[in-house]
DNA sequence: TTCCTAATTGAAAAAGATTATCAATAAGGA
DNA sequence: TCCTTATTGATAATCTTTTTCAATTAGGAA
């Protein structure tokens, strides 16, 4: 199913913004923040509202057409950190976060990705979110 | 090595205000965002500036004394995505993003961090950073 | 302890990013 | 073609983050 066909599945309208955004995602070889897809629509020579690009990107990630990558900057939530390498998991209802290493884990994934890709990986970034023992006591009382 | 004892090694001043920051770090069980340290600083009768709070935590990460936590909302640079379950590599030197998938492979680990912890793991967020071979062979290039 | 100097702070302002509002527009069905 | 309603885009309001710079203070020297 194309993105068109999602989109009105959804009960939305194919619109010309929408549209563009689409288009500059699909040309784009870098990730885009707001900011950039509402330059490079400037640049096309398109007519487009930053707040429509906002709001169109919004709309896609809900109907899972765009994705979110996170730089390593610009997510600022801070917790202390222990020396060493670690992972976080971070509770969906009370954003208790704990901590967990693992890196070895990781180690076969990495050769696999590295063997297929031709990248030479150098960082990760792995969470897990997921609910605390607490919180899904919590829940489990609310159904019950 | 205490905290105290990694800034002065690193050339920095122990200061009220980069303690404060470091006792709220220690106290807090979920991450903050600079407003929110700010705003404990001030309910624990702290007085302390919000430039301070920015320019404190920025420290304390580069000296490896806190860890950036990633939400799925807040980091806004988007690509397209493909139908299914996949993760990104971003390449360091171009930003160029490419898909792999993999989800079998954080099996095992997610199912040991879940018996480990207690936690309900039923999402995660994996991404690697590295060179992209056209970017390998720049700095190697330049190096030459 | 007291003094000095440079690092550090904080207030204010500037710059940027995001969200809310609402009249004007346009998509898609009748 | 016409109508209805979703959608757009300009403006303004909010937030967040960065810059600037004079006032303060940590930590070493005297
Ligand atoms: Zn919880
Ligand atoms: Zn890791
Ligand atoms: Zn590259
Ligand atoms: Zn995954």
């Amino acid at each position: 199913m194309s993105w068109q066909e999602q989109l009105v599945e959804a009960g939305y309208r194919l619109t010309r913004p929408r549209r563009i955004v689409m288009e500059i995602l699909n040309n784009a070889r870098a990730p885009l923040v707001p900011s950039a897809v509402f330059k490079r629509a400037q640049c096309d020579g398109h007519s487009l509202g930053l707040v429509s690009v906002y709001r169109t990107l919004a709309l896609l990630l809900e109907l899972d057409l765009v994705t979110l990558v996170h730089f390593s900057e610009g997510c600022h939530a801070y917790v202390l950190a222990s020396p060493g390498h670690h992972h976080h998991i971070i509770c969906s209802g009370c954003e208790e976060v704990i901590e967990f290493s693992g890196a070895e884990d990781l180690d076969a994934l990495t050769a696999r990705v590295q063997q297929e890709t031709g990248f030479h990986i150098d960082d990760h970034l792995l969470q897990f979110y997921g609910l605390c023992p607490a919180c899904q006591q919590a829940v489990a009382k609310k159904i019950s």
